[in-house]
DNA sequence: ATGAAAGCGCTAACAC
DNA sequence: GTGTTAGCGCTTTCAT
């Protein structure tokens, strides 16, 4: 193993050595080719032997595409996004295609990224940070590549997605905070757009009202542990109005009942129920057991490469958006006091 | 619009549109050779009106890489592991090569995935999973890919490293732990073989024996927050042996944590001290407030990615092992009750 | 500064 | 079943 580490053998090198053409030996590393076991054998062999593999650049050049698929994602320092990336890095190995994970915190991130990624003739690119500009995704239809939303606003056309089902995400915090017996409700609504985070404390807030109580509208930042922190100041400060508190994320969650708890000396469910959304590891912490609202992110990135896939076998297709079932998680923070 | 998307278009088309050859194309399109501003005028604006894009993968054909960079992470769902390949890939980018993800839960999945890099002439790889099996290690040297190993154990050659100072990360917890009051001391040390944690385990053991002063060793199954929950129980059922508890990563501590103050109402830090590892996004959430120690992973990434690029540059270059500086982040769990 | 031509490593269509 | 021959899209000498 003292080789001088020379260029990387080709084709061409392991043929010589096999004694048969180059495209034996691409026969030999492509399934479903006319070969005899003799001739594949000898081309094995002789590949081992030299340390050759298949170059998958060259072999891109030649179909259309190179197996690569972009990931563009956003806080992938949060539980539930990585996650989410874990799962679809998974699901595209799974299916024979290879993750190129970028991460873009904003728009003109996103915009270099996605730019980039049609450099290697991505086969597919699976955005999960912010709404890619129309003007990019634009160019990836008109180069046919795939492009498959998570959880994004439905602002622009061209792209397949998959989303929570907001208007459902809205009914049942109401519910489920409802049958914990809340009747004075609040919700955190991050002043960030995030498109999904939003929309979902609207939608709750609707419910509320629709059933004829009343709701406060408490505004975050943005939409993390540090924002909960601060919102629990406010609900303190305003605690007669309050038994049942959506919080849009988990991680504001955590941060509502540290708040709570800690600072204020409130107790959680008693005084306030609380109700997080994503169910992040934490949640069943112990420490937190926080009832929340999961978002079967195993689906979705199933999903997710799975109308990428299908767009992939026929561009034509018309625009799908797939809707990922909620389940409901009951814990501590809405019914009874945790029990250990 | 709405073209039927044909073929994606090439040089060639460009250099037709703009009247002139493929190869004044292709200079257009890299730096620092000798064009016309004229002439790289006309081409752009050729370019961009039919939407043309480099390829890459050809590009790369050519060029012995293709600026791809293999990232291999285990348990990427962890604060600490998701931040870490978020500054790598982020660093990645900035030294303008693009990184490919794979996530790794095993040896076996790692020695297939960085087989399968290999394929894709990556520039480089970065472990932060397992200890990649010698042979494949081998091969990559042998095909003159670097490999980079974050944490991982020193028993294979061929490969830079980057680690953190395990002697020091010992005798700092010892420390942390000695000058908060703490003389009977506990650490927690996973079955399942994690070099680096049972490596600061065995450290801060020797540390405290040198010093003269007892050390229980509490095994766990993996290194996870239940694993420092069922921890906890047997640290209260011998509660008498400890004042002072190292457990060997965060999650750890906050199982420890909620499972000494929920399950078993013994009250931290006054009956015992407990010390984390990693500096988790939760250790400075309100609800534990944990001393810990951070590894400042935004070191670790830019020295892994400059160790691959050194290497790039002189491939016969000395197998290089940088040490990432630690630092001892003093919060609640040692000196004094959390303060709000 | 530009065009011509060779070739990066591989695959596919075609003969035999 | 196997060798031959074209390319895939780009870069890079080498002339001019």
């Amino acid at each position: 193993m003292a080789d001088i580490p020379n260029k990387k053998p080709t084709s061409y090198d392991v043929a010589k050595l096999a004694g048969v053409h180059r495209s034996a030996v691409s026969r030999a590393f492509s399934d479903g080719k006319s070969i005899s076991d003799e001739t594949r054998r000898k081309v094995v062999e002789a590949a081992q032997s030299i340390g050759y593999r298949v170059n998958y650049l060259a072999r891109g050049l030649h179909a259309q595409n190179s197996g690569l698929v972009g990931i563009v994602a956003s806080r992938l320092e949060t539980s539930h996004r990585a996650r989410q990336v874990k799962l679809i890095s998974g699901e595209l190995v799974k299916s024979g295609f290879t993750p190129i994970l970028l991460t873009a915190d904003g728009v003109e991130d996103l915009r270099g990224h996605m730019s980039g990624l049609l450099n290697f003739n991505v086969s597919g690119m699976i955005i999960t940070s912010d709404t890619p500009p129309p003007d990019i995704i634009e160019e990836c239809s008109h180069l046919s590549v795939p492009v498959v939303l998570i959880n994004r606003a439905p602002s622009v056309a061209g792209a397949d997605r998959v989303q929570l089902d907001i208007k459902a995400a809205g009914r049942m915090a109401f519910q489920m905070l409802h049958e914990a017996g809340a009747t004075r409700f609040g919700v955190l609504e991050p002043k960030a757009q995030t498109y999904s985070v939003v929309g979902r404390a609207r939608e709750f807030a609707q419910n509320c009202k629709s059933e004829g109580f009343d709701v406060t509208i408490i505004k975050t930042e943005e939409q993390s542990y540090k924002d909960g922190l601060a919102a629990s100041d406010d609900i303190q400060s305003a605690l007669d109005s309050f038994d049942g508190i959506f919080c849009t994320t988990d991680l504001m969650a955590f941060g509502v009942l540290d708040g709570l708890r800690i600072r204020h000396d409130v107790s959680v469910p008693e005084q306030v129920r609380i109700l997080g959304f994503d169910d992040a590891d934490q949640a069943e912490w112990s420490g937190y057991n926080l009832s929340t609202i999961s978002q079967n992110i195993e689906d979705s990135g199933k999903v997710a490469v799975e109308l990428m896939m299908k767009r992939l076998a026929d561009p034509s297709r018309i625009l799908e958006t797939r809707t990922i079932a909620l389940t409901s998680v009951h814990r501590g923070t809405t019914h009874q006091r945790p029990k250990f």
